[in-house]
RNA sequence: CGGGGCGUAGCGCAGCCCGGUAGCGCGCCUGCUUUGGGAGCAGGAUGUCGGAGGUUCAAAUCCUCUCGCCCCGACCA
């Protein structure tokens, strides 16, 4: 492809909009354009780069044994609505109405349409097991739209969706997409790590998230040091800490802590560790409000939460009610005497004794409060976000942190969507049975945007061979005859090798061209100059290296094709 | 949803506080020179100053409303 032909709207200045680094460079490099928030155009460039990941997933998946078919952007409210979905899936859920006041969504998700697909037109257990994928455009009204392709509304997703007979084929089917999945993010260059996930909106019983590890995540990762335990923080199960000491108890008093509202604060005051302290937090669950327990040094981790009240959303009460529930302003809430209101607690919290609580009453706290002595508590389970040096679940070592990018998903759905949608098939006994499911989703444009978070310098991209846009770059310099000669002959010859190769025909400087090659990021250079050429030479650059070669032009092909496969 | 910021030429920005009818750099067009890491000189084109309303003799500038975009936060008591 020669640049002429190419619209490449390269930026030789930093867009104003962008903060990341993959976003940065997207703009500048000319892949993308913004239409409206989290809503972009791939520009010819950027659609090479997006055909390349689809290509390599297409290949993945068609070796796992999936089918690829598409589904429609717009899906009926009443697939939905058998689902349930059409009211729990909330705000991210962009409906419409078409002409006939009939009520429609952007699929966010393919769940419905394809269940509905399956119930339709499979029967038999000897269809079984079926994998339909595909590579489609998705919509999702995400509260903030962020860095470029990284968070969009509008954007690219293979899922995939299998049906078996039975739970450990179902677990089966589970495993060839974890173990394809890790192959394309293998190919694609990119340096990942499986971790076990929390199901949100989808639903389902066991998920993996495939993380690519970067500053830019965000998600947090947390790992332990020496085994294999890995988890989004979400999901990172705690153990239940050993039972106390039998350290005797206090007898409970109050103490005045004016205007010491926060724990920092409490316990500067009262000269203690943020350990002695347990901080109770109000949560508005849906109808109800409860209040969680947790140590004064911990987190409380509201998907651990949610999923303890069973419910899709809990949300930290407002001031107001804070008052209304406590008597008391905020900073104050404690478990002691709390009215209508179920009581929750970390698993940390029945190690303690003693310990410091807010007392509802402005400036007062307790000291030398203990659990069912003095107050309650419904039940105690995991419902913090795990810290840094916190044991391993798996007794493995001691648990790290780290930011992830998730650019991929997969869940064991077993029969959730199968059930309420009724899609059964006949066993061999002629017996109905509901479908078990799984289903495994990929971010395309997600998957390049943290490849070029991985992968670049100061420069500009440094695109992994598999997916870069092209793999050879052509720079002639000047407008001699002999360079144009030996440019379009080594045009030729790349092509003929198979190498995808960018020609920059334009009539610019060696610098602009040299800096437009390195911010696009072909993991090759080939640039072609008379002063090379009285010698007999050109000039190979490895872009990632930054290595620069002389090589007699006829010479290239084969050291370009070596280098690649080594 | 809350807070902050920004909207002025294709891009990056200044001008706004203190009203007087719009400017800089890059890019773009023409010519000459130049040509191995973002060229030089000369000439040139390009703006409903996000939109609407108001104040004023006069508004990019002041006031009100509105739209769009970016960043942070979304409550840890």
């Amino acid at each position: 492809m020669r640049t002429s032909q190419l619209l490449l709207p390269t930026l030789r200045e930093d867009p104003g909009e962008a903060e990341t680094v993959s976003h940065r460079l997207m703009l500048r490099s000319g892949l993308i354009r913004k239409v409206a928030a989290g809503i972009y155009t791939y520009l010819p460039l950027g659609l090479r780069i997006i055909k390349k990941v689809e290509t390599i997933i297409r290949e993945e998946m068609n070796r796992a044994g999936a089918q690829e078919l598409l589904m429609p952007v717009a899906s009926p409210a009443e697939l939905w609505k058998e689902t349930g979905r059409w009211e729990y899936y909330g705000k991210e859920l962009l409906r419409f109405k078409d002409r006939h006041e009939r009520d429609f969504c952007l699929g966010p998700t393919h769940e419905e349409v394809i269940t509905d697909l399956f119930r339709r037109e499979v029967r038999s257990y000897r269809q079984l097991p079926l994998n339909f994928y595909q590579i489609q455009t998705k919509f999702r009204d995400e509260i903030r739209p962020r860095f470029g392709l990284m968070r969009g509304r509008e954007f690219i997703m293979k899922d995939a969706y299998s049906f078996d007979l039975d739970d450990a084929g179902a677990k089966l089917s589970y495993q060839k997409m974890y173990d394809a999945y890790s192959r394309i993010f293998t190919r694609c260059g990119l340096t990942f790590r499986a971790v076990e996930a929390d199901t949100g909106l989808i639903g389902g019983d066991v998920s993996h998230e495939f993380m690519v590890l970067a500053e830019t995540g965000e998600a947090t990762v947390v790992y332990s040091d020496k085994g294999a335990y890995a988890a989004n923080l979400e999901r990172a199960e705690i153990p239940a800490p050993s039972e106390t000491d039998g350290t005797p108890l206090r007898s409970m008093t109050a103490v005045s802590t004016p205007q010491r509202k926060t724990v920092e604060e409490v316990t500067a005051f009262l000269n203690i560790s943020p350990g002695r302290l347990v901080k109770t937090l109000l949560y508005e669950a849906e109808a109800r409000t409860v209040a969680v327990l947790v140590r004064g040094d911990h987190e409380v981790n509201e998907v651990k939460l949610a999923r303890l009240l069973g419910v899709t959303e809990v949300e930290l009460a407002g001031p107001e009610k804070v008052m209304t529930l406590t008597g008391a302003p905020v900073g104050f809430a404690g478990p002691v005497g709390l009215k209508d209101v179920r009581v929750f607690a970390d698993y940390a919290v029945k190690a303690m004794r003693n310990f410091v609580i807010g007392a509802n009453q402005a400036d007062t706290h307790f000291v030398d409060a203990n659990w069912d002595r003095d107050f309650s508590v419904a039940s105690f389970a995991d419902l913090r976000n795990a810290q840094p040096g916190d044991p391993s679940p798996r007794g493995d070592g001691r648990l790290t942190l780290a930011r992830g990018i998730e650019v991929g998903q997969v869940f064991l759905l077993g029969t959730k969507y199968s059930k309420k949608m009724n899609a059964t098939i006949l066993d061999e006994h002629g017996k109905e049975r509901l479908a078990v499911m799984g289903c495994y989703g990929i971010g395309v444009g997600r998957t390049a945007a943290a490849a070029v978070e991985q992968n670049h310098d100061e420069k500009g991209i440094i695109w992994p061979f598999p997916i870069a846009p092209f793999h050879v770059h052509l720079l002639p310099l000047g407008q001699s005859a002999a360079v144009a000669a030996a440019v379009s002959g080594l045009y030729e010859q790349l092509q003929i090798a198979g190498l995808e190769v960018l020609w920059d025909d334009r009539d610019e400087r060696a610098g602009v061209k040299f800096n437009d090659a390195d911010l696009i990021g072909a993991p090759y250079q080939v640039v072609v100059g008379d002063k090379g050429l009285a010698e007999g030479t050109v000039e190979v650059k490895t872009r990632k290296t930054g290595e620069k070669i002389k090589l007699a032009p006829a010479d290239v092909p084969a050291a370009l094709l070596k280098r690649m496969a080594g």
